[in-house]
DNA sequence: TCCCTGTTGTTACGGATTTCACAACCGTAG
DNA sequence: CTACGGTTGTGAAATCCGTAACAACAGGGA
């Protein structure tokens, strides 16, 4: 029913709920496709057409209730809810992550966290006490969990989301650098830094530096 | 001339690299484009007609050789040489990206490092001294840096996006969690983990949690 | 030398995505 | 009650991108 939506408009609803956030917070109580397009940098033909995969929600003449079109597309999103993240790596990425507040006001919680290093096992992170990553399968038989955060290092990446896919978990967080191989079923998306900034010096190579001088 | 080339392809060219890298150290020497593929979870068709933007790297009946399509690569991508970083915002996030090591040996070195808090200023992150934003202008202008990282709270990373991009920065890679507004002839890339898990949510809100009990 | 296997580079095709363009419509003003 | 400015939702057109398919060719073996 839903079916055959385009993954590039999933992903950019997140961005128009944020900014439509972003507008309430203004007191900003409608918004035209037009107004959020500026804002976003996307068309307002765009935006339109991604909302209408999933309905109408506008008015004609005046715009997006901006309350309630956010309230649309959380519901659309699945973030009308909370959701149970566990965390596999404690290493200097790892605890940054655990540490991140960004997760938690958007209904992120890290329920759990991980680590193979029998020095970093027993400690606690973030109020969380660092289980043995040997105990993985284990623990998350026993306790739901939604998503799944890999900061390990890229040679024990492809093991760790193995055992994620086997317990059950469907979405996958990855920072490791590499290339994650999971069923079609599971959700991946990878946050790496350094893949971004590689393919920004392909368009600034040409120039000097700031210019020149 | 190398006009018109799809910025998803500019996209997937580190990926290729960081593949190639990975083969190196395994002591493979060629690789053809199908068992390439299999590893990155692209067709074998994609990759060749990537490359053919750029010439013709490989061997018919053998494949490519691997140190030497990954040296093409880094040329191309223009990794064959050093980049200077800024870092601006050295809160929580912003030392975590500082200590990131991560970046050094992939030739991106961060050389400057910008806040705005009288208690930030003056101290140091990984040997680099962090300075006030007030100088930031100044600074780049004496000093040639190519990318920019931004790392401060939402509400203050447009104007510090303005800022280095008046300055001549034409690269920037932005961890605040909003759509920066640039010319465009500025390369921007943005990481935001709670968008990449937004997006994912919407995959798994359907069913239970670990596929319910 | 000739044939066979394997793999590239490339063109043509088809599918996916974005953009265009406009009828339908809302609210307000006269 | 009608006209008008503004904006949506959407089908059609245009563009962009990925896939398929195959001719060309390298290397090895008989």
């Amino acid at each position: 029913m839903t079916l055959e939506i385009p993954e590039v408009v999933i992903n950019r609803l997140p961005v128009y709920a944020r900014a439509l956030a972003a507008l309430a917070m203004d007191g900003e109580t409608v918004v035209s496709s037009q107004t959020l397009g500026e804002r976003l940098d996307v068309t307002p033909a765009q935006i339109r057409k991604d909302l209408s995969y999933f309905g109408r929600f506008g008015k004609q003449g005046r715009g997006y209730n901006v309350l309630g079109l956010l309230a649309k597309l959380r519901e659309i999103l699945g973030l009308d809810r909370k959701w149970r993240v566990a965390l596999v790596g404690v290493g200097r990425l790892g605890q940054a992550i655990a540490e991140y507040g960004g997760f938690e006001p958007q209904g992120f919680q890290i329920v759990a966290v991980f680590d193979s290093d029998p020095a970093a096992i027993g400690t606690t992170v973030k109020d969380v006490v660092v289980r043995d990553s040997a105990d993985l399968d284990t623990f998350l038989r026993q306790n739901p969990v939604d998503i799944g955060v890999v900061a390990v290092p890229g040679h024990a990446a492809q093991q760790v989301v193995d055992r994620l896919v086997s317990a059950g978990i469907r979405a996958i967080l990855n920072y490791a650098p590499m290339t994650p191989h999971v069923p079609a079923e599971v959700a991946v998306r990878n946050i790496d830094p350094v893949l971004a900034m590689q393919s920004m010096t392909f368009y600034i190579k040409r120039q000097d530096p700031m210019g020149a001088k």
